[in-house]
DNA sequence: CTTGCGCTGTGACGCACGGCACAGACACCG
DNA sequence: CGGTGTCTGTGCCGTGCGTCACAGCGCAAG
């Protein structure tokens, strides 16, 4: 069940300080900004908002996973990042007020921080240097967008594949372990599931990983990352 | 040769005056910002700068047409546009002091005004409505670059080669006429010259686009938008 | 005029990848 | 227990498209 709003408010504000668009501000503009935040929480699987549709605000994840996708073609999407705490999305509609440029889903149950661009564009004005770390994330998107393009164009999808495992850290010591998937795998680099999962199969016959209760443990990242930079 | 500076920075301030992120600020702002603009001039298929290279500045088009490009695996490369007068580039390596994130070349002798990360950001910082106007500017760089990123990633070859024989607009009446090679459209679209070709073949056979003296002309392009609509 | 070069036009070949079809493993549930 | 759903593992086929190879053509330079 939903934390009271004080709670949110309290725990949104904590996290306002860390995440990067605010760590510039002083403790009196991350107040008065948080003052206009409205907490919203969805169930796991509830759908956050859609391409296309109007929507002029931007989110801060507190609790939970935030899943960002885009529709293709025939039904198929490209997932294109998992959000966890702290981390914002929504700020392009929020900036230019134009449609929504991506779907955004609640993975598992989600508290979040809405905030409208009625009242941080106001804020903005006042605060060039919010502005220009804004514009610093935009640019690192730009650059992540670019990156990605080229990706799916150019390379083929046993490369795409590797690059997509290589960006999971290992968690802890050991080698590292996704339980990912395998058709998300294939929606995060733009295959199929069954050729991802013949190339993981054939992988696994050289060593490279280990497929063991739907679970993917990657135990020669170096050979992975090899096959990404011959390229 | 080259304008002489009186000339470049006369017809610089104009120019700006023009350009979308200097129309909201006020002419004293346009003056202060031309007062550090550089001039320089390139000749025909000269570089300008290319991806990976530090450079931390941003530049106008006054005169001649700037390719901005990528280059891909085994000598391609990807032509993202070709600006005219009046157009910036360069504004994400010059925001976020990171290496250059695209190539530039001048396609005909060129005339450029050059801006330094230095003097603009504390000009930005004094200007927070240039500021959100420079991030619009961005987040409709961000949507362009999702959009062709899915449309390689997507879409077949002849609806690629539709989307980018539309960009172009009728110039004056009668039908689109444009003097691209096929290898450029090639490039534009991601695909081969030999398949460019094949597929503009068979759309002259249907009547809808005419090859001759090494021109596209566009008879029909209420049939290639209709291909490009029914995906 | 001849030579060379850049662009266009085509045929042949191979392959990576998508799509379909189906089988087995495991979990959850009435 | 059997039924249903999700995930995995594989074989097969079709095909879009990249690659190579080569021919014709117009233009500019020598």
């Amino acid at each position: 069940k939903a934390m009271t709003n004080g709670a949110m408010a309290e725990r949104g504000r904590k996290l306002l300080e860390k995440c990067a668009l605010f760590s510039v501000m002083h403790e009196q503009g991350r107040r008065e900004l948080v003052s206009h935040a409205r907490p919203r929480s969805f169930a796991a699987g509830e759908p956050i908002c859609h391409v296309g549709e109007p929507g002029q605000s931007m989110m801060a994840v507190v609790v939970g996973t935030v899943r960002i996708s885009l529709p293709t073609t025939k039904g198929r999407e490209i997932i294109l990042a998992d959000l966890l705490a702290g981390e914002l999305f929504g700020e392009i509609a929020m900036l230019d007020g134009k449609p929504r440029s991506a779907n955004a889903t609640a993975l598992t149950k989600c508290e979040l921080l809405v905030l409208e661009r009625r009242d941080i564009i106001p804020f903005l004005e006042r605060n060039p240097a919010a502005c220009l770390k804004l514009m610093e994330m935009l640019c690192a998107r730009i650059r992540r967008s670019d990156e990605r393009m080229s990706d799916i164009a150019f390379f083929d999808l046993p490369t795409r594949i590797a690059k997509t495992l290589l960006l999971f850290p290992a968690r802890g010591p050991g080698p590292a372990k996704l339980s990912l998937t395998q058709s998300e795998l294939a929606d995060m680099c733009g295959g199929t599931r069954e050729n991802v999962n013949r190339c993981l199969r054939e992988w696994q016959r050289r060593g490279i990983v280990e497929l063991r209760d739907r679970l993917t443990i990657i135990h020669k990242p170096e050979v992975l990352r090899e096959l990404v930079d011959i390229i």
